[in-house]
DNA sequence: ACACCTTGTTCACCGCGGCGAAACAAGGCC
DNA sequence: GGCCTTGTTTCGCCGCGGTGAACAAGGTGT
């Protein structure tokens, strides 16, 4: 929910992550128009009946759009219309954090995921995993580190406490 | 443009056909939620600037999701009304990239679409694309390379990643 | 408190291979 | 004869995967 044009900051914002909008434009402006699914306004005031079906419809879209992310037949990760390509080993462990989308994943999982026979050594996968945070963000996802469990993969406009990320 | 809701039959074979559409929905009516993101409505009576607001929108989200380029009975590659002609080997190219825009196509069934008998050496696909990569940029095209899986044709103001293309 | 260890993040660097494109040569069509 | 198309060679960039090192942060023992 964003005010319009006061809250323009905001709104390029949530453009850039990806995050499903709705613009309050205030009664005698125009509403910025955009290509964008995730996208709708109402004029204010706003009619109750109006509101809310503009809300459920872009609810609607997001989830046509991809709520999860998933890695596609071709390799291809992708996320709300977004997407982006990944070498053999980050393609590893995005599947696997793919698959358990929201929950921890623990770094043994990891390792035979991306390494089915061999053991990485130390640090391989820390400097894989900070690779593939690097790779994702554009796409509005992001890997949480669990100390001692394993990452944890979720969207970045949402970090689980209602804080931001880092950066 | 479509009445609602005496027009429903109209709406429902719209929808099956991917048609972008908007729906002038009667005062007291409520209008049908869908998450499709080429349909919009507007209450009547209707208020002109927010009816050339949500047209523009909907063409610009028709723009961006429906719309495919398409090889005509010609041979011609034609995209948002422009198009341009292309050599026997860079039209097989382009047919095969064409069939699945938007998804990779491996260098093997390219070499395959291209030369059904011999085997192209291997830089000779490259050189083609190179080539192609050239035509078709001024309609608006582009090919992305996906790293050891194949090429990808998509549009050139969307490169997946809500960023810009080289150059 | 402190020192010390463990765990995780990121950087610089190397070797390798996929890929891009310029340049060149040869053949075909008007 | 000029132009276009096709194929090959060659050069070089850059992305990928892996290693070691520096650094940060959390945890544990005394």
């Amino acid at each position: 929910m964003v005010r319009w044009p006061e809250e323009e900051d905001r709104l390029v914002a949530l453009r850039t992550t990806g995050t499903p909008r709705l613009l309050f434009v205030e009664a005698e402006g125009d509403p910025p128009s955009s290509g964008d699914c995730l996208e709708d306004w109402v004029r204010v005031p706003v009619d109750e009946r109006e509101l809310r079906s503009r809300v459920t419809a872009l609810v609607a879209r997001a989830e046509r759009h991809g709520r999860r992310p998933e890695i596609d037949g071709d390799g291809l990760l992708r996320f709300r219309g977004r997407w982006i390509d990944l070498p053999p080993v980050e393609h590893a462990l995005a599947a696997a954090l793919v698959d358990r989308f929201g929950a921890v994943v623990g770094r043994e999982s990891l390792a035979r995921a991306a390494w089915p026979q061999d053991r990485p050594s130390r640090n391989a996968l820390d400097v894989h995993m900070s690779r593939l945070r690097r790779r994702i963000a554009p796409i509005g996802l992001g890997v949480r580190t669990v100390r001692s469990r394993g990452y944890l993969l979720q969207t970045r406009d949402d970090d689980g406490n209602g804080e931001h990320w880092p950066k």
